[in-house]
RNA sequence: GGCGGCAUAGCCAAGUGGUAAGGCAACGGUCUGCAAAACCGUUAUUCUCCGGUUCGAAUCCGGAUGCCGCCUCCA
């Protein structure tokens, strides 16, 4: 698998360490706040790389930390008059809860800072000895300069970076590039007891002890948005090789930032929507369509209706999925899948091999620096010449084996984007209708369905076309099908 | 000021040397009592602009313009 790599700026091919196994190290939250549609971004990115290299067969250990102190939540906790930890908690709890809600199985390991203290003791001891940690008046901090390769991540120099003259003022460092390993505690802070005094850990130095502490001195992938290359990952990659002399991670994987308008949505631009806002709007799986129908490293502009493009494209997997399982279900006599011979009249020789390599291409798009925009694109097409199969109406063994065999192609597909493993009827129904907007009970709707049903009966059409009218108008649309009449939301 | 990224049809978007995937929207046709869904067809001779390299460039190089991110907490 290639993976563009933020450290060498190109693809490499992608290599565990370990034959096998492989450990991603991906940056979370700090838990102060509910999360945005920005953090569901990432770990919906970060699971989809996940179950594709399960899917290759590599055994993967995802880590994913809480930052579970830090001036944010201390100031929150002031604020509210609720005591940090149990600011913490509620916003861990919160975060459980949007990716539960948004389908994302929790990671391996999800790590919390203030449960790593020794380890971060011992990491910053490490540096002290080696010379790279100072203690000034309060705070212990990191010595810049003394690591050569400082700025390699980023593509910063110290000088460059220097001369942005945004660097924080403070008296007490050797040099305004150094920053803070352990931040001494003022009265009434939350503070543990360290060779340098009451403190807690400075932002960067929990990712290093923790991702060292569960996946060793090398990682094979690290991750986070684009917003962490600088300073947090370029610190975090100064400290932790300081400290060992070993390269700290192989593989840096920076995903694309969420817009709104064009615009960074964050927390301090106030131009955000929580998880929960968006999922009161839109079903999981669309939300997660929506973040992977572009490719993770691009930026993605959110709109209604961006979610609503995606809502009608899911659909159209949805309904495909519901026509075959439709057409099987009618033949529960034949045993699938089988070997029978049927030539397709309504495909090529071409279309038919390109679903029959349907499930490569698929895998080689997303080989290719996680191409899911690509990989989509291929099952789409899949579907365009599944419909026109459909068209045949055939019951012929063969022709079913085809459908069956797709069918579970698609679906197999579908669970390594974790998409598509819902019930196809079941979900085009939900799809199509969405209560929250109607004017009209479902029962008020099936009563009107039932009298057009009476005037169509009775060849009354200017009375069931009126019927339909006056629900189009308040936008519930109607379908006739073999089945009886079904209708949605327009 | 420094570092980096992006610019592809009405909109979203894939595509890193061989002649433009896919989705949404729109329009025409098939089907239908009429519709819808589905299918078929149409919608970029062209990839922001100007130069260059090459037999050949959306793809490589140089320049211009515009937008975005980072340089401060941030996924």
């Amino acid at each position: 698998m290639q993976l563009y790599n933020t450290l060498s700026r190109r693809k490499e091919t992608f290599q565990p360490l370990r034959p096998g196994k492989a450990g991603l190290y991906a940056c979370g939250v700090t838990v102060y706040d509910d999360c945005h549609l920005g953090h569901a971004r990432s770990s919906v990115v970060f699971e989809v790389l996940v179950r594709f290299l399960r899917h290759r067969g590599i055994d993967v250990i995802w880590v994913r930390n809480f930052t579970d102190i830090d001036d944010k939540i201390i100031r929150r906790a002031q604020e509210t008059g609720v005591p940090w930890l149990e600011v913490a908690e509620r916003y861990i709890a919160s975060f459980q809860e949007d990716m539960a809600a948004l389908g994302i199985p929790p990671a391996q390991i999800e790590p919390r800072a203030t449960a790593h203290i020794p380890e971060i003791i011992d990491l910053i001891r490490r540096l002290e000895d080696k010379g790279f940690a100072y203690h000034g008046q309060e705070d212990v901090y990191f010595r810049v300069r003394r690591f050569p390769g400082y700025g390699k991540l980023s593509g910063q120099s110290p000088e460059d970076l220097e001369a942005g003259a945004r660097v924080e003022v403070d008296h007490h460092k050797e040099d305004p590039l150094d920053f803070v390993l352990w931040k001494g505690s003022k009265p009434g802070e939350p503070a543990w007891d360290s060779p340098w005094g009451p403190g807690r850990p400075g932002w960067h130095i929990e990712c290093s002890a923790m991702s060292m502490r569960y996946l060793g001195e090398t990682l094979d992938l690290h991750g986070g948005g684009q917003d962490l290359v600088f300073p947090h990952h370029e610190n975090e990659l100064a400290q932790s090789e300081a400290a060992t002399g070993k390269p700290f991670s192989r593989f840096w994987l920076h995903h694309g930032l969420l817009t709104i308008n064009q615009e960074k949505m964050s927390k301090s631009l106030g131009n955000f929507f929580t998880v929960k806002e968006v999922l009161a709007k839109f079903p999981a799986e669309v939300v997660r369509f929506f973040l992977i129908n572009v490719h993770y490293r691009s930026p993605l502009d959110f709109s209604d209706a961006a979610l609503a493009e995606a809502e009608a494209a899911l659909l159209r997997l949805y309904t495909c999925l519901a026509r075959i399982e439709e057409v099987l279900g009618r033949h529960p006599d034949v045993t699938l899948p089988g070997e029978y011979d049927y030539y397709p009249a309504t495909l090529t020789l071409e279309d038919c091999s390109r679903l029959g390599s349907l499930a490569g291409r698929f895998a080689n798009a997303l080989d290719d620096d996680l191409n899911t925009a690509q990989a989509l694109g291929y099952l789409f097409e899949a579907v365009r010449l599944l419909n026109r199969l459909l068209e045949e109406q055939s019951s012929e063994p063969g022709y079913l084996t085809i459908l069956f065999n797709l069918h579970r192609g698609l679906k197999e597909m579908g669970a390594v984007l974790n998409l598509l493993q819902a019930d196809p009827a079941a979900m085009v129904q939900s799809l199509r209708q969405k209560p929250q907007d109607l004017q009209l009970s479902a029962a008020e709707i099936e009563q009107l369905i039932a009298a057009r049903a009476q005037a169509r009966k009775d060849k009354d059409y200017a009375k069931a076309d009126s019927i339909r009218k006056d629900l189009l108008e308040k936008g519930i649309l109607l379908e006739d099908t073999p089945q009886g009449t079904i209708w949605r939301v327009k």
